[in-house]
DNA sequence: AATTCTCTGTAACCAATGTTACTGTGGAGT
DNA sequence: ACTCCACAGTAACATTGGTTACAGAGAATT
């Protein structure tokens, strides 16, 4: 593991952490769609991504779904982590976008390394503070932005995160991370295909130019 | 000084820590509407609330404005702390809501504080969490609830807040926290009014069953 | 090949929200 | 008392997005 670590969190953390992450970290790796953390779990141990994506995902009481955002390599889950402190439920679902891999740290192992090592108090920080940039993000998405954009944006951001023009997701599971109906998510893409950005298939879209 | 922080944060901090504010905190007192931050300050010092609300705002490119949250009495501004540390910008604006006081702390002592004292380093988490499980909150309301009933949310929030039935607020002035227009305001409102729920006043609500 | 199932396309309609336009009204200032 | 002005009420209309309903196209199964 530690060759991951290193090159993963290497100029973030000093050898001495490094060691003890290698120590009492396992190493796991999950295929794609696999859930990670469902809402009302408690959460046992902190990840720290090395590869492939995660969304974190919303739901309401009516099983109503949003997308949150994507953790990315490096990344931790900052909503992991306070739930890890304050030992409550998760609020959130954690899914893997595409297969990844991560080191598992327990969680006894946080507060005890925020005492004793800057780094991980400032990687700790740090993470809050992106998290909270990203949630920032999404709500201006819902609040200002008009459907098709955002579909726009869910569409770049999808390739961005797969790394592939093709986006292998049918119309009705972006209506589910959108928020929507499926009937809009195919009226909006079809005029997107119209403008020439996008070219529909059968359970695939590929990006064009947007 | 002493005393309005032991009262308030007393349960909190150690005495050493509690001393330490006291040294190098400042008082400072706002009045309601007093713009504490806006969107692009460095933020120079950390704000620990002793009295009173900071409402926190986000605003698009357009200058259309969301409402996010309100900090209160024992709380800390999440997301000032991660400006801080990064040295970025602020993301948001924050006004104070009703007349507050706080007590002010400079930035360099964060970092110093957090390998100090548990204490802090759980307080800085604590806030962390319950800002983000506050966003979450506000991604749910303009995600999952429609206009009427963010508005309803909306008012049993202020009257909280504020600790008055009544609602100091034009329409006009509701429309831009909920990011809509004021004549939809006005429309719903009117029906609360209809079913009996508040009383519609120039220039004030007043909460009567919601 | 026939059947079944999932996915997509699309029209027609509805509900919620946003926009335009205008009226009335209470209070402040003269 | 008169004027002005910010605020509130409301109708009419436009737009966006959600819903219903149904058709057709692939793909998978029998």
């Amino acid at each position: 593991m530690i060759k991951e670590l290193k090159d993963n969190y290497g100029h973030l953390f000093e050898d001495e952490l490094l060691n003890e992450i290698n120590q009492v970290g396992t190493f796991k790796e999950v295929p794609e769609g696999f859930k990670m953390i469902d809402i009302g779990n408690y959460v046992k141990a902190i990840p720290l991504l090395i590869s492939g994506a995660i969304k974190i995902l919303r739901q309401d009481n009516d099983g109503d779904e949003l997308l949150l955002y994507f953790l990315e390599k490096g990344d931790t889950c900052a909503i992991t982590l306070s739930c890890c402190l304050g030992q409550t439920k998760s609020e959130v679902r954690a899914i893997a976008e595409t297969k990844a891999t991560l080191i598992m740290v327990p969680i006894q192992k946080m507060e005890e390394w925020s005492g004793k090592y800057k780094s991980w108090r400032s990687f700790v920080f740090e993470s809050y503070h992106h998290r909270l940039n990203e949630m920032l993000e999404t709500i201006d998405s819902i609040a200002f932005l008009k459907m098709d954009e955002r579909l726009v944006k869910y569409l770049k951001e999808k390739a961005r995160i797969s790394q592939d023009k093709i986006i292998h997701h049918t119309h009705q599971e972006i209506a589910y991370e959108l928020h929507t109906s499926r009937e809009v998510i195919s009226r909006l893409l079809k005029k997107l295909e119209n403008l020439g950005k996008v070219k529909l298939h059968r359970n695939h879209i590929v990006i064009k130019d947007i």
